[in-house]
DNA sequence: CATATTTTGTACCGTTTCGCATTAAATTCT
DNA sequence: AGAATTTAATGCGAAACGGTACAAAATATG
């Protein structure tokens, strides 16, 4: 199914990685502000080709967003190794997340989708939809670790999965802003770390 | 200080109200989205004198956010009143948080800085420095109710109140997020709930 | 009343925007 | 080889963009 020759000119170019160049273009400057010029000098496409390839901007968006979306849940799901104990699964995903918001280039970029995502959400009805569903996909495969944490002892009886997943979330979400705006890798280590002991309760003493 | 007349003719319009005009436009729409024409209609003001008013659209952008940010602040001051207990405290803290975030038309518009400053931050340095100083600041004021708590006995004193603090703002950052990503009013208390007893240290058991 | 000064409204300028129409090139099918 | 089909490249075109020039209007000063 993928050497089904299709009759016609072929393909000039790798849309996966034209897709990659385009959303780091948007990584970069956003939805709005990322001109088809922009992407079309990164991709090494003319207009009509990323036409013919994606649709027009906000496809190439969604694209590039769903592109993403399923990278993350990929190593989300790879930190989440069961074998190994909760609080190190935590602090794998937080340090995956740390290694890709870091890697900008002039300013750390963070989240594609919290950074970019966001900004376009509440008009755009179908960003707002990737975006929600990928923010309820990560928490629910957290969750899954978390109730096996609880089946497992690591965690209490007592303890709220749904809620404890959300939570450690929420830290990612952070880091994700934080980066964006700036701060240092220390300070998004260090806030990692504790949030890795707060959820895996110690942190109180 | 206030009266000092002007020589020339006088504004028609008061600036104050036509900041948080623009601060909607803003607010819904994203800094690069945002035109000048919508601005200039939300406003009631023609471009030129939007642009005598407050400069340029980047500078109106930065002013919206200053505005912003203060307001933010003076709400947090109110809501950390230290004669409440901090379970209370943080608890009133998100609850106001909230109040703002969904207070959107379409879809709930999340936090002014979160949502849309994020998407300038990498590109635009004086942006990404508004965001920094804000996130630090906010951090800074719970860090100071955090401190007291440890002086008061609400909190054991090997409790870490700067990373308190961060991860306490962490969850409204996480708020700030999924309010525009479309979650519901309940999941986003039931979170609030949940970070308050994580942080305030009951979750477990 | 005349002059200086500031704001307001209209209209415009050059640029950039997104999207497509059109033609040339490259491949498969008959 | 020739028809059919798909992609590539050039370039256009209408609209929207941010920003401003200019003149009319409204106030203070002398």
């Amino acid at each position: 199914m993928k050497d089904e020759k299709k009759r016609g000119r072929p393909r000039g170019f790798d849309a996966k990685a034209a897709l990659g160049k385009a959303r780091d273009v948007f990584w970069d400057r956003g939805f709005a502000a990322a001109s088809l010029d922009n992407l079309s000098a990164a991709t090494n496409l003319n207009r009509p080709s990323l036409y013919g390839a994606f649709g027009d901007k906000e496809a190439l968006y969604l694209d590039a967003l769903e592109a993403y979306r399923q990278d993350g849940m990929a190593v989300l799901a790879e930190a989440l190794d069961p074998s190994l104990p909760l609080r190190d699964n935590l602090a794998r995903v937080y340090a995956a997340a740390l290694a890709i918001y870091l890697h900008g280039e002039t300013a750390a970029r963070g989240c594609l989708l919290i950074g970019t995502a966001t900004a376009e959400a509440v008009e755009h009805e179908r960003v707002r939809a990737v975006l929600g569903r990928s923010l309820n996909d990560f928490d629910g495969e957290i969750e899954k670790r978390m109730r096996l944490a609880v089946e497992s002892g690591e965690l209490p009886e007592s303890a709220n999965p749904q809620m404890l997943a959300r939570l450690a979330s929420a830290v990612m979400h952070s880091l994700a802003v934080r980066a964006r705006a700036g701060d240092s890798r220390e300070v998004l280590e260090a806030i990692a770390r504790s949030g890795v002991e707060l959820i895996c309760g110690s942190l109180h003493g």
